[in-house]
DNA sequence: CGTGAGGTTGATCGCTTTCAACGGAGGTGG
DNA sequence: CCACCTCCGTTGAAAGCGATCAACCTCACG
């Protein structure tokens, strides 16, 4: 086992479920999905790894009775489906029409094995991927319905929007259900805090899928509760 | 790099929270906490691992106003703190009165690159971490208040209990505010969840430490809600 | 132009929280 | 040795927040 390998695989199992990372070009082939197709499901052979092209996709998991928890959303630029296991522990599915890359695993490995740069860049890249995990879980016992869409728009805003422009504009590749199983809440109360938060003008929402953001710091007040 | 660290910085990082395993004795010294001492806080340099020797310790996050989210609880022979962090992302402290063994990061990896056994044996103990990280998102975004106190129960029965005896005994090495802020509820809600598993016949509950499980059917039903 | 999915809003229900009181266990000091 | 105190657990009453049920709207699409 080389070193490049252990540094792959070191990213791999850190990556719980999505992670940004610059894969190799080679060994790969492309896939379209429409809204809600899904990409794998629960119990699949785990033998290849997706990456974002385009659109997004959400990882989740039902419960028998068809309640739904959405573990993570990925974005283009994002890998999933790295973790050590041999069949995905969770469903993942389109939430807008996406364009993902599949890249077969032992491919992947292969390729990073010959570059290690690759496993550099994708290890960097991994470091805050515990930590977000942990923020969800407090984000999921401890806040308030208002606090979790609040929470949710930063994240977002700081993950996607302009840092230059002073109105941060951020876009809603997926629907009020699917952030509403992000949230542990439904999509009625994600409306009515969308809502609220425009009626208070932290927001504008020109489009339902479109969030402008007015003002930054009453939004990181009531999403940011961290010590 | 060896192979031997390479799986063992693997475990590492698969291991998010907290994972079983027998690491080496050598290198090491112990500690004894009393309840509710914090064994380290969030922001401390990541400087050891732990290995519970006796009794069980909690980690957690705070949140400004004193909101706290437990992540996960650690039972003897369970590690924690073996993130591939400079520091501590969570707290820790002792649920009751706990023995804990420290074990510096550097000597530990040391241990390991001499003994291949090592990491390996770590590395098959992780493979369920991830799997029961998910679980809990699951549990805190889309459960009941009493489907998370039995799937609570259900988790420490199946860990903890004599699996030849009819009834299930277990002990909770916890207070219910503890278990509260894993289950992502309040402790007068944890409260009543076990007084309604006891009036339906579920559970008994001799000591509030001590729960006697009667029909693990019943708490499979209520707890058990995977597809 | 009809249809269905997605989004918003209203009214009501109910679960969980909040506030409060009480009892028991354990520890401390008079 | 006992009084006292604090922490923990339980239970009750009331309030509040989010869920549920329902109606209506817009828009994309066939």
């Amino acid at each position: 086992m080389s070193a490049h390998v252990a540094i792959l695989e070191e990213f791999a199992t850190q990556t719980n479920v999505a992670a940004r990372a610059e894969l190799p070009d080679h060994a790969s082939r492309s896939r379209e999905l429409g809204t809600h197709e899904p990409l794998f499901l629960e119990g699949d052979d785990a033998r290849s790894v997706f990456e974002i092209l385009s659109g997004a996709v959400c990882c989740f998991r039902v419960l028998a009775d068809g309640r739904r928890q959405v573990i993570s959303f990925a974005y283009p630029g994002d890998v999933i489906g790295l973790e050590h296991s041999d069949w995905y522990q969770y469903s993942c599915e389109a939430t807008c029409p996406s364009e993902i890359r599949l890249i077969a695993k032992d491919n992947l490995f292969r390729e990073a094995n010959m570059n290690p740069d690759i496993g550099r860049r994708m290890l960097e890249r991994s470091g805050d991927q515990t930590m977000r995990m942990l923020d969800h879980f407090v984000l999921l016992g401890r806040k308030s319905a208002l606090e979790k869409v609040a929470s949710f728009l930063l994240a977002l805003t700081r993950r996607h929007a302009d840092e230059d422009a002073l109105t941060a504009r951020i876009t809603l590749p997926m629907t009020r259900a699917d952030i509403a199983d992000y949230l542990g809440i439904t999509n009625e109360t994600v409306s009515r805090c969308l809502t609220k938060l425009r009626l208070r003008g932290i927001i504008e929402i020109p489009m339902p899928q479109t969030i402008l953001v007015r003002d930054i710091d009453a939004l990181e007040e009531l999403g940011e509760q961290e010590t």
